[in-house]
DNA sequence: CAAATCGTTCATAAAATAATGAACAGGCCG
DNA sequence: CGGCCTGTTCATTATTTTATGAACGATTTG
């Protein structure tokens, strides 16, 4: 196997790097999933180290970081002691993994904080304050709602491919 | 004005301050719009550095961060020679903003590089590899057109408010 | 069992990002 | 005009994030 990328690696690579910045992943994450995305072949560590030129202490980790979000998927390689894997083609399952590993715990988090929000609004003593809190904290909660339930939906519109 | 945050204000602050990191946005973006979503009174640079305990230079990029997407309108205040700011508070407007500034130029960037990819797959003389990445780099290009699709279905979504 | 292979972890180094505050430009008022 | 107030910019500093690679435990091989 060629230890050098590819044009057509590269490019594709690229996608996935960018990508990656947009959801503030590790640029080594993003060059991680491209190379196997494009690649006809289950990969282990020591491919993707030697063909991304990057340390095995990253290729570790951000293996580690897209197992966690089923972004890539152990595959058995007869005779061959390395763990080899695959990219997860599937957008859905990724998006899924993705949401509820890195999205969820936040807006779960954001209906504790609520709680104590409502109950600091409640000791306003003036009218016209508290008045105005509550109709802000009203379209807070609103957005929560809402952005909680556009996720199983948004989910749904990525049919099961 | 009192120069210190009360207890509701460090709180709604907080949700955020997590958001904008969850976004990847610099933490003053997030405390600058907590800040301003809490107010009732619209607040000039000077409110904010004092309140939030920022320098004057992060005010002003925050600020101006945040005029980008639309989630911070200027407000005039007759008889004061400084700019004021409120919280826009239509969840749609600031995420089409948001959308728009942040989004959708990485997904037309991603549009103009699979033409060059395209051409590369099309090179490719053994039949096998060329039909795997046709079928990888196909899906690809379905993903794009499906997250171009969404975006404007989950703008509709949020309804005019 | 000794040597080699594999993969993870973690202290450290390197790089990227954000915050600071001084310098500056423009406007306003006397 | 000259001092004063506002807000922006940008070089520097501080902080956070990511990458590196040596050390390690586990496993396999001969």
């Amino acid at each position: 196997m060629s230890s050098t990328l590819s044009e057509l690696e590269k490019e594709v690579i690229e996608i996935f790097v960018r990508l990656a910045a947009g959801l503030s992943l590790p640029r080594s994450v993003g060059e991680l999933y491209g190379l196997l995305f494009i690649s006809p072949n289950p990969l282990c560590i020591n491919d993707c180290m030697n063909k991304l030129k990057i340390s095995k202490g990253s290729t570790s980790q951000g293996l580690k970081i897209l197992r966690s979000f089923g972004a890539v998927n152990p595959v058995y390689i007869p005779g061959s002691r390395s763990d080899h894997f695959e990219a997860e083609s599937s957008l859905r399952n990724i998006v899924t993994g993705f949401v509820n590993e890195q999205v969820r715990p936040h807006l779960e988090n954001g209906k504790v904080r609520m709680a104590r929000i409502n109950e600091l609004i409640a000791a306003e003593e003036e009218e016209e304050r508290r008045e105005f809190f509550e109709m802000r904290i009203g379209r807070l909660q609103g957005w929560q709602k809402r952005a909680g339930s556009l996720l199983p939906f948004a989910l749904n519109f990525i049919k099961p491919d």
